[in-house]
DNA sequence: ACAATATATTAGTAGTTGCTTGTATAAGCT
DNA sequence: AGCTTATACAAGCAACTACTAATATATTGT
């Protein structure tokens, strides 16, 4: 990388090659990572387009039907797209409904129209 | 899961849970998760957004000193940006310029608004 | 031609992830 | 109360990821 200054107090020049980029927000990187980790799962990323599909919430029962892995992994992923505050759920009896955030709602919107407009 | 229909032709009531969701586009699936898993890393997207604060792409050199990895990390990071389609490249002498795509720029958009909006 | 710098590639590996299987809890039914 | 269904939780493990270290390639300067 870049060096102006070396350890005996010489100089040497700098890289021309460009100015360094500026800091990130690391309180931006935290957030956003949970949204795109969680998102960024087969599994995952189904349920959540599927959960879209849906007008009034989704049970748990009819997802895992969907998606080809067990119970159990579908609980687990949607456990984790809950906690990443991707759904939201309320219990109804013996079943759970899980529905979209704004947030999830929004971002399938965006990777939507990018894939529409980049052909 | 809901059960309409047994072996031997009887049928059982199905649960009234809710109206199992629709399909999901298999292509949709596959780009949107090549994005999704290419920014969901922590090197990886804080190069993103080093990328995004510069004004006229940002050579690789002065991207190393940002994140905490060494030169091959860096390299094989942005690689996978690049293939991703979420970085542009171009050579400049012994240099390699990255810069964002429009993809890019308007995802990172969302989650910026995002963040705002929820507080 | 040789040395130095900028970036990429390869191989090996520690740590993480996402599943399965088994079990637990909770609600509805008889 | 017991049986069944819906969902969650826990332990174990195979597969994957993202790094480091070493090496290769390309460009520039002397």
């Amino acid at each position: 990388m870049s060096e102006d200054v070396i350890a005996d107090g010489t100089t040497k020049k700098a890289n021309p090659c460009c100015a360094p980029p500026g800091d990130v927000d690391p309180d931006a990187i935290a957030t956003d990572l949970q949204i795109l980790t969680a998102m960024g799962n087969d599994t995952r990323y189904e349920l959540l387009r599927r959960i879209a599909n849906a007008d009034d919430g989704v049970c748990v029962c009819d997802l895992e039907a969907a998606v080809g892995v067990s119970q159990s992994a579908v609980s687990q992923a949607l456990s984790r797209l809950y906690t990443a505050g991707l759904v939201t759920r309320r219990k109804e009896g013996s079943w759970r409904y899980y529905e979209l955030t704004d947030t999830t709602a929004a971002l399938l919107e965006t990777l939507d129209n990018l894939r529409d407009t980049h052909e």
